[in-house]
DNA sequence: AATGAATGAGTTTTCATTCAT
DNA sequence: GATGAATGAAAACTCATTCAT
């Protein structure tokens, strides 16, 4: 459950100033994603958080203003953990259709190893729609420019459009929903992947 | 905001015996509409559906049993507007792939007209996580069997696999929020709708 | 500790409509006057509140918004309350002298009746400065006005100021702090009350 | 805001053994003036006391037990300063009554420099009942006892009562209540002193 | 002496649900 | 059926005080 990352972001406005303090901020954070995760934004209690960290009650608001505070935390904390995850797994070089087959498995490997961040991603809509609403705009904005990088190389269409990048993202999203968190066990990311991939190759492929 | 349609659904065990009955259960399903949409489930109040709905709060529990069992009621009651929608604008005898074109475009004017959709299924997946799911799967079934029977008429190629249903929802499902939900006034339905309709043909669709 | 008068003052904005919220609303109110004047403000406790008036905490917010909307009631409540008494004291026709007498003794027995109020008054200073300083201003206007009749008829001296009636008032007030909230048993309001009227009738009387 | 004097009362239990620490104990009391007189004392906060001194939180408790300590240490703090600038003021050689004028002079002059003095021994009244009164009777008897010698000396009536001492304190504290701290620029500590003295000759003084 | 993190008891407030009229 | 008052469990949040470094 560990997002990683270090533990103390620089926009944070109660960094702890030493190591302890350090400690205890990553604790809060990993327990509030398995908190999130399991009960959701509302039915979380920051009680929950603070036992499963293993901390006092109060030590909570040394590090946070509000359970929305640790929430948008989360967030950004996930957000910046997924775009890791693709930058990985597209280290090398690549064609534009590799480069979204790969993605997407990397995608859906990710989801599945942590499958709260759909119920976090999905609340952050009533907790905090801004950021929401960033967060997608960010990703298909990213998709859109590999896509228009691929039609610029002439391996894809030319005129790409910004609906296609969201069709793209959307598809994604909701493979991911139906394998990698519904799915049961015996499904392959690859194959789910080779399969959407194909559909996207005679669809935004150049002939 | 009225959702349409009579005001008993026939599942409905608190169901009213008079006119006036049935007109207060209407007003309290379509207060809850806007309510939900507005506040979203947890912050929703009983007492600001029956404040909007201009009856008595005490009178909220004639009609249903909890604040889950109006939801409920209230996500069947789009799912079911949603179809309805839908098979409305496909009536008349079409191919396969403007079949698809057309629910499409569809689905974007309603989601337009009744923003507060989404937010409302969103939120199902918290509130009341079977109906989430059941939403989409009978929703990806039922574009799955257009697909075979596309390719069952020779329109579509012979190899359809779930996982193309789940695409096309998703795509759908991000197209409209993308377009209907987070759009500024200038976008066309049948526009967008085509674009993705293009991508589908050459994907799915025989050469 | 019934401060009297209606439960319902017309400018309560969650005012009852049946005759037994117009009880709970009376109840509360006495059970706060007791609360605030035996704890203060931030010690007195809601729950302490309620437990005194005999009902569920969840009641008290049927009536007032917060702990402070209930304090600025109950000020209100008894400035109201001086105030009548003093009219009440006051009723027959009297010399200008006599009036301040009569006023000083009926506020010292009411003061002596009702010894939580220096601590309410008091308390408002903090925690609704506003009104504390309104419940002063309105009273040294009344004395002003009361001594300009006073020299209109000849009674007192005509260069009366402002300041005379600041000072009668801080006389009042103190001579009730000394006499009738710290008094022990023996000591009697028309004393006191003549001892002052001397004072003001040399200080401030014609020769 | 530097209530002058040096920084460790005699009584004090916690007093500092260095220079450094003495600087400490200062800061710490100047900074509380300001923070209770801002806040009162219930929502004045130690951490906003040692933010304004510039020391760490837990610096605090090396000079003081308590919130209530620091807050009891400041009001003798005060309670002194009235005092010696009073004593001050009545250097010279005077008459009684001019002793009065004088006296109520200096002391409005003092509370308008010093406006937080009366939030916080008004505060006391809550937060340390016991000292609250104790300054009050200090003050009284002190008056008392120049009355008695005005008297002795044939410069007023002879037969001053307790009453008077109270009354004439409470003059002088609400004319300091009306000008000092909510007059508006304009007014002059002599003439209000001028005023109020003239009642007292009148009404104290032998004909 | 100084620092700042940790603690947890205590209080206000919300609101779904029940109930008496 | 309708009304609106009553209930009380549950949770967020504050902050004086303690403690480890």
């Amino acid at each position: 459950m560990e997002w990683g990352g270090p533990a103390a972001p620089a926009e944070h406005d109660k960094a702890p100033r030493t190591e302890r303090g350090r400690r205890t901020l990553r604790k809060l954070l990993d327990a509030a994603a398995v908190e999130f995760g399991e009960h959701g934004f509302h039915e979380a209690s920051i009680s929950g958080i603070t036992r499963r960290a293993g901390v006092a009650l109060g030590s909570f608001y040394t590090y946070f203003d509000s359970k929305d505070a640790i929430f948008r935390a989360l967030v950004s904390d996930m957000s910046e953990a997924v775009k890791r995850a693709a930058r990985e797994a597209l280290a090398g070089p690549m064609g534009a259709l590799e480069i979204e087959r790969v993605a997407l498995s990397a995608f859906l490997r990710f989801a599945a190893e942590h499958k709260e961040i759909y119920r976090i991603i999905d609340e952050a809509e009533f907790v905090d729609p801004a950021s929401y609403r960033l967060h997608y705009e960010t990703i298909a904005e990213r998709i859109h420019q590999r896509l228009r990088d691929g039609a610029a190389s002439g391996e894809l269409r030319p005129d790409i459009h910004e609906a296609h990048a969201w069709a793209l993202m959307g598809m994604n999203v909701f493979l991911g929903l139906r394998y990698a968190i519904w799915g049961q066990g015996e499904w392959n990311p690859d194959a789910v992947a080779g399969v959407a991939n194909e559909l996207v190759a005679r669809g935004l492929g150049r002939r």
